[in-house]
RNA sequence: CGGGAAGUAGCGCAGGCCGGUAGCGCACCUGGUUUGGGACCAGGGGGUCGCAGGUUCGAAUCCUGUCUUCCCGACCA
């Protein structure tokens, strides 16, 4: 069959590729690096988005759109987030092609159409925001700004991943402004649980929130505020992060405010991040080798309703039943799909709808139209029930928040059976090569150490949990004291 | 960006060493039989062999360049 899928024994890394090119998500494109959303992926999206929205909203913020292209020079005005981005920029150069006078039919760049500055494409907006934001303040009053923008933006990655890390990509960017340290940090924690109610509730993937080391720390922040998964291989996931930026961006866009005294101070940032690399998580954190398995709240199709028929007749009485059914699910707000195309036999469908991860289908034959049953296959387990139609759309609806609550289940008993302890140097070198996943260790604070931990062992300081205890230890590889474990993992 | 592999019909692949005008399975179209876990029979359509040069009477095949993808590494807030 040509839509087989790669066991993730077998190899994992194509066990991913199979689940997102053969589960409709997305396509390879003819640029390097980036691909295509296909309508199915970006449903998906869309679902994700429009929640996160809704969130962004009740929180306070408004959405705003600012420029593609950023001036070198009010690119590189915050010289540590400019540093950091500098290596992976596209760059545009020029504003015009011609036609090659040495190859007809060809075109050239200009080199008559030189722009005088370069323009950067966003890796991210701080800069160009934050120029403009310096027009927008002048008092305590016009504080505080709190903007997001959906967006697309280029990170020049030499190795790229479908989802995962591709140089162009879809995110939304939050980019708030206050009179007060204290309040822009509370912004910054309250965004950060934001994302991990997301990530939990809705995705059914569970999340540690945690701070970045300094070496992990967005370049630009004072402090990076992560949430960080686990993926089924063992890998940890960033999954979405909030920044405390200081006065960082205000001091280098020489952004100022009058207090209520009147005096004039720089204002206090924050910048804040999720993905279409959240797709990535989903697809990891939850699937299996039959294909995606979605979280009900945010698949692009709750249902599909697949009939099973002998000839024209019986398929007419199933097709009324079927649409019946359609009416009474959508009644309460569930996205159907009743497939009676005749394209392809009932086996065919059940396999692909498993390979596209819709929670629920729901089998109708001749038989279960005389004993008014329909059959109920759940995607997560693969189980199979035939239940009365008889209020069947509530029994969908109860199995649907079951399946979430399952999904989640499932992956929080993986990723906390996946935290281990080490208070050793060979124990934390052997569970990064057997168990992988989280290790909990002390850590003596240098970013010495963490580049020597990093360097012999692929593992990275994914985050401090902000719940972590405080706890007197040696420190995993120098053995110098430390009051509280961070945890370890190699990353996507 | 370094090492390895690959690109031939929508998908998966063979052919390539030894140059002679392209084949298999699935998918697709037509007709029929079918339909409770990826149906079967018969007939049929579809490819400038990734792209660009070169060698040759002749290139999928040999040579050079280039683009894209995969795996490993380096890099990665």
């Amino acid at each position: 069959m040509s839509k087989e899928i790669t066991s993730r024994e077998q190899d994992y890394s194509q066990w991913y590729n199979d689940l997102v090119l053969k589960g409709g998500l997305a396509d390879y494109s003819a640029v390097r690096g980036c691909m295509v959303i296909k309508p199915y992926g970006f449903a998906l999206w869309e679902n994700m988005r429009d929640v996160l929205d809704r969130m962004f909203k009740d929180t306070g913020h408004q959405n705003a759109y600012f420029p593609l292209f950023v001036p070198k020079s009010l690119f590189e005005a915050e010289e540590k987030n400019a540093e950091g981005f500098a290596k992976e920029c596209a760059v545009v150069t020029h504003y015009r092609l011609k036609n090659d006078p040495s190859q007809p039919g060809k075109l050239m760049v200009d080199p008559e159409a030189k722009l005088e500055e370069e323009l950067v494409v966003r890796p991210t907006s701080e800069a160009i925001i934050w120029n403009t934001y310096k027009g927008w303040i002048q008092s305590y009053r016009d504080l505080p700004i709190l903007v997001n923008q959906w967006a697309n933006v280029v990170r020049w990655e030499m190795r790229t991943r479908l989802f995962l890390r591709t140089a162009e990509f879809l995110w939304q960017e939050g980019h708030t402004a206050h009179a007060s340290k204290e309040e822009a940090i509370e912004e910054t924690r309250k965004m950060l649980d934001v994302y991990a109610d997301f990530v939990e509730n809705w995705m059914a993937v569970p999340v540690i929130k945690g701070v970045k080391s300094p070496n992990e720390r967005f370049a630009g922040a004072e402090d990076t505020y992560c949430i960080e998964a686990l993926m089924q291989d063992g890998k940890a996931l960033q999954a979405g992060t909030s920044h405390f930026l200081g006065q960082n961006f205000a001091k280098a866009f020489d952004v100022k405010f009058s207090d209520k005294e009147n005096k004039l101070d720089y204002v206090w940032a924050t910048s804040w991040g999720v993905s279409t690399r959240l797709i990535g998580a989903l697809v990891m954190a939850h699937s299996d080798d039959d294909g995606l398995i979605l979280p009900p709240k945010i698949a692009p199709i709750q249902v599909v309703i697949v009939p099973i028929y002998k000839g024209d007749e019986q398929k007419a009485l199933i097709d009324v039943k079927a649409h019946e059914l359609v009416k009474k699910l959508k009644g309460l707000g569930i996205s159907v799909k009743y497939d009676n195309s005749d394209n392809s036999r009932p086996g065919w469908k059940f396999a692909e709808y498993e390979m596209k991860g819709i929670p629920v289908r729901m089998a109708i034959g001749a038989r279960d139209m005389q004993n008014n049953v329909v059959e109920v296959a759940r995607r997560d387990t693969k189980e199979k029930q035939t239940v009365s139609m008889d209020g069947i759309e509530f029994y969908v609806q109860t199995l649907l928040e079951e399946i979430q609550l399952h999904i989640y289940n499932k992956a929080k008993t993986y990723r906390d059976e996946h935290i281990t302890k080490a208070d050793d140097w060979n124990t934390f070198v052997n569970l990064l090569d057997t168990k992988g996943g989280f290790i909990s260790a002390h850590w003596d604070g240098t970013a010495e150490t963490e580049e020597q931990i990093k360097e012999q062992t692929k593992a990275t300081i994914r985050c401090i949990p902000l719940d972590a205890k405080e706890e007197a230890g040696k420190c995993i590889l120098t053995g110098k004291p430390s009051s509280v474990r961070v945890l370890f993992a190699r990353a996507y």
